[in-house]
DNA sequence: CCTCGGCGCTAGAACGTTCTAGGTCCGTAT
DNA sequence: ATACGGACCTAGAACGTTCTAGCGCCGAGG
């Protein structure tokens, strides 16, 4: 039942053919371009349909100066990557272009993927996150408009839009001193991107509201978290605590809970991401979320300004994001 | 910094030029194709280099008949299908071939994926655990070979690469009863796509060790794992618990615990997909884990199989799954 | 000396589109 | 009548590759 081999896929010449027109017209019914009547419009669709055409967009391409195609990498890992992503798919269609996805894997680094987007053609590449030097990321963008998504880049080369770190934890600090919390501590992410600005936002939130900062330290996963959690429980315990991201935050919840304190009758736990596992039931942890929708909106805007030679402004752009108030925050007793 | 608008890429003639040869040497020489001495290959090569030229995908495919282009439809949130991915990209490598990635989101049904693809001239077609009618895959088959992974369909027409689900539940199930217990319930995955099979699985492993197959309601998600805990936490509790998968395992867990019945101390709980979920140090679910490696290199071997006309055996290829171990299960006490 | 075969290379035609520059026809204004 | 403009359509040249022929050259074999 399956065919044998690659058949012969139907070309614009065939349904021309079938039509009795020429190709040329077929190619205008097909872009819906002016220059066909409704009648020979409707009679070219139907032979097109007949024979099950389908536009060769490797050839439309080619002839075409300017591809409309806009090349993202992403970490197939990153479930944050996939929200991403969607996102990226419905601001690219707003404004007429497609996405060609290029992933990182463990065994795929971020050079092929790079490599394989630049013989597509793409026009323009948006990096989820990317790992790559500054350098490479700086040269990249000497041959064509370059958006770095989620991670800042110290380079004048490079387009980035990112989230307000500092700004989200905040946010976290603001929420849980309006809950009255009045010892506040902060599990630190490290060396990891992003912590050195969670870490900034915490103490300032904290100065603000006339309180002293107390940082542990953390790290990016689970296990970091409960060695912070265990650090805490053998000093007297904060009433809440600030994570550098949901994986650690999971960690200090899971420690927190098997050591019969309760969250968030005890501690109140906030964690950063709103990922997937901060929205499990179970865990149901109160958490900064970034505006994908906006991230990926002004991701494609940038690199289409770039494209289309718009002055820009700030070469950074920054989203503030948002709090996701779950059942792991409550006033203190 | 950033060029202003899409740059003219060097093309073949560029570098011919400049070499001072023609262009199909030069396109000898990018394709290491016999037929250039040595000298001339460094010399074509090291133009190509200078002026930054890199062979444009588009008019390639478009020139050669094949396209040795595989095309991939995965859904975004599915992190599963993240290690799909990754292991396609090895295996299509290792064959010759790239990969072409089309991503189902929630605004991006199934059917627009695969029509990006079609017109990108993709040689098969790869479809992860995809959610369109038996109809609509079978019809899409007689264009292309179509290859499904992880999911049954009843169609002559598509060729499926699966996991052994009877066989994974089988194998918890013995584990199970190795480690002593006697009085195993199953929660259920209702109309879930592999629920029959683990059902029955299960069913058939109990009975061959000469017991009483006990079956409760369950679901996919969390909630309904929760909900079936709580059921049995009305009656006797068993000894050991198998779930329809991790998600699910996840809400039995939770509740359990939060009713003070230890984990594995009281009941033993095996999940199953080996998701991040179970993986997760505060989880640490024993699970059932799918060959990633064995069903991706399958689902490519088979679709290869397909393009050059090979004679394949059976439609459907059920590649065993295996049980990871985790501190969820323990001896009964 | 001529032929032959192989190596290194090139000219020119594909591939399936889009685009430019027309070419027909018809109705209307001159 | 002739010219003109517009609506509809077509021929043929791109686009950047790969592929098929075939060219010139050199050394070996007749």
């Amino acid at each position: 039942m399956a065919p044998a081999g690659p058949v012969r896929r139907p070309t614009l010449a065939d349904v021309a053919v079938r039509a009795g027109v020429s190709t040329a017209l077929v190619s205008i019914v097909m872009r819906d371009a002016p220059g066909a009547s409704a009648a020979t419009r409707d009679r070219v669709r139907a032979a097109a349909d007949e024979i099950g055409y389908r536009p060769d967009s490797r050839a439309r391409l080619l002839r075409s100066s300017r591809s409309r195609l806009l090349g993202v990498v992403f970490g197939v890992q990153h479930t944050f990557h996939g929200d991403l992503v969607s996102g990226l798919y419905a601001a690219a269609e707003r404004a007429g272009y497609e996405l060609a996805l290029s992933a990182v894997t463990p065994g795929r680094d971020e050079r092929r993927a790079v490599g394989t987007l630049l013989q597509d053609r793409c026009e323009a590449l948006v990096l989820l996150g990317p790992s790559s030097p500054t350098a490479a990321l700086a040269d990249l963008a000497t041959r064509l408009p370059v958006v770095v998504v989620a991670r800042s880049v110290r380079s004048a080369a490079v387009d980035v839009v990112r989230t307000a770190d500092d700004e989200g934890i905040r946010l976290a600090v603001d929420h849980l001193l309006g809950l009255g919390h009045r010892d506040v501590v902060h599990v630190d992410g490290g060396q990891a991107p992003g912590a050195a600005e969670r870490r900034r936002g915490y103490r300032e939130a904290l100065r603000a509201g006339g309180l002293t900062p107390r940082v542990v330290p953390g790290g990016l996963g689970e296990d970091d978290g409960a060695a912070a959690a265990r650090a805490l429980l053998v000093r007297t315990l904060p009433t809440a605590v600030t994570v550098f991201n949901d994986r650690c935050a999971l960690g200090v919840l899971d420690v927190l809970r098997r050591a019969g304190r309760g969250v968030p009758e005890e501690v109140s736990v906030v964690g950063y991401d709103d990922s997937r596992i901060a929205r499990l039931s179970s865990v149901d942890l109160t958490s900064v979320a970034q505006d994908v929708e906006q991230l990926t909106a002004l991701a494609v805007q940038r690199a289409l300004d770039r494209l289309d030679g718009r002055p820009v402004g700030r070469r950074e752009l920054v989203v503030p994001p948002h709090l996701v108030v779950r059942s792991s925050t409550a006033p203190p007793r």
